[in-house]
DNA sequence: TCGGTATGTAAACAGGTATTGACTTGAGGC
DNA sequence: GCCTCAAGTCAATACCTGTTTACATACCGA
């Protein structure tokens, strides 16, 4: 296991061309990626990309603890030992990931939602559509505990993160005690979203694992309806 | 790892007293180990008693893969080889926990049901109340995938049968067209309390993991009428 | 053309894992 | 009182884990 403190080494650095730009959370740079995408076969940026990328997927499916580096790199066609040399650990890689959740997690819940209604037919389509690529939807299995303190604690702050921003859509004022109760509704929505999720992709259990996206737009507008749009303290 | 073939050796025979009838699953069992348990102190049957109930707390809180059965053994506080001597390897330990958490759920559903109400009621109670012992709660997070196959087909054929028992319970008929959609529906009330128990418990996330039962009744008996009492197409 | 450096590779390391086998301890039958 | 057999212990096994080290290869500026 690594140390407790893992400030700064010679592999931070080496990381940092990406992994630093990540972490401020910009999707402009994903475009400068791509573009520095056409210099060879051998560019640093774009495996780190690929490694985030099929670590999301193993960490989301398998869990943290069951995945293993050589799967990752396996699956992401590079070296084992690159997953070290660019995150340090397999940690540091697990980090990345949730970083780049908690990106995408914000950037879709920041854009103007024009009101409850089209928030939550948001929500469905992201509990229920593309249950297989490595789009945001299986990202909120991240959630999985890693065994590592510092994991868990971003992964904490991002659901609550997550919560707040969701609780925000749906009428919630911090400093209004009338609307208190929509922050927990908030959060039994995405727990709803969470078991969905595992359902139809961890766990392949039927009928939910192979039920089309119409067919469960009703029942999950409805509670999410009935969490977020009625039965609770209106302003 | 063990062999696919885990049919008949000598550890299966000697683990058959408790486990075969385990299997078989009767609650009956349990009464008969209670008076064997009169023996002396050293008792084949308590040891397996103790060790599945310290494996499923550890397998539902930890997951499969992060639990290892050193750790399981100390908490049942009986030596680690006793593991393989009775369940003949850790997926083996799993299945049993497996067996058992299947046959609660059965117990606890095909319990009459006055109505749909009282249903609901059980399904809050079931999510909600004490999150730390080793009660019927936290057995749903046996739901994790732990990497065997044959685990996995008996963890999702659980949930499955799971899901009918609740479906029935709120007026599925398997040859009424008109109540299909129930299953899917009862599928998302499962779901939802897995959701809930998730953040719950293994990651302890805030409100929801903090919030009194009280506090999580209301809102969830409004999902969980959302979704098996009114909306969809009655008899 | 020639180093220097970033990128990727292969093999090995130390630690932990589940599992196995031989051994010891205890209780009851003759 | 010995003998038998089940119940439990201990140490060694082979394997897999994440990580590191030393080495190869491609790119790029001088």
């Amino acid at each position: 296991m690594a140390d407790q403190t893992p400030g700064t080494s010679r592999a931070v650095l080496e990381a940092d061309e990406a992994a630093a730009r990540a972490a401020a959370g910009v999707t402009e740079v994903d475009a400068r990626a791509d573009a520095e995408l056409t210099r060879s076969g051998r560019d640093a940026v774009v495996t780190q990309r690929a490694l985030v990328r099929a670590a999301r997927r193993r960490f989301a499916t398998d869990g943290y603890r069951a995945t293993t580096v050589r799967q990752i790199a396996a699956d992401a066609g590079v070296n084992v030992a690159l997953i070290n040399r660019y995150f340090m650990s397999k940690e540091g890689l697990f980090e990345a990931c949730m970083m780049r959740t908690s990106d995408e997690l914000d950037t879709q819940t920041e854009a103007r939602a024009s009101g409850i209604a089209e928030v939550i037919e948001r929500l469905v389509s992201h509990a229920v559509d593309s249950p297989n690529g490595d789009d945001p939807l299986q990202l909120l299995l991240l959630l999985r505990s890693s065994g590592d303190e510092n994991a868990d604690r971003i992964r904490r702050k991002t659901m609550e993160h997550f919560t707040e921003r969701l609780a925000t859509a749906a009428g919630w004022h911090a400093d209004d005690a009338a609307t208190a109760p929509l922050l927990l509704r908030a959060q039994l929505a995405i727990s709803m979203m969470l078991g969905v999720v595992m359902l139809r992709t961890s766990a392949a259990v039927q009928p939910v694992a192979s039920a089309t996206a119409t067919e469960l737009a009703a029942p999950l507008s409805q509670v999410f309806t009935a969490l977020l749009a009625e039965g609770h303290a209106p302003e």
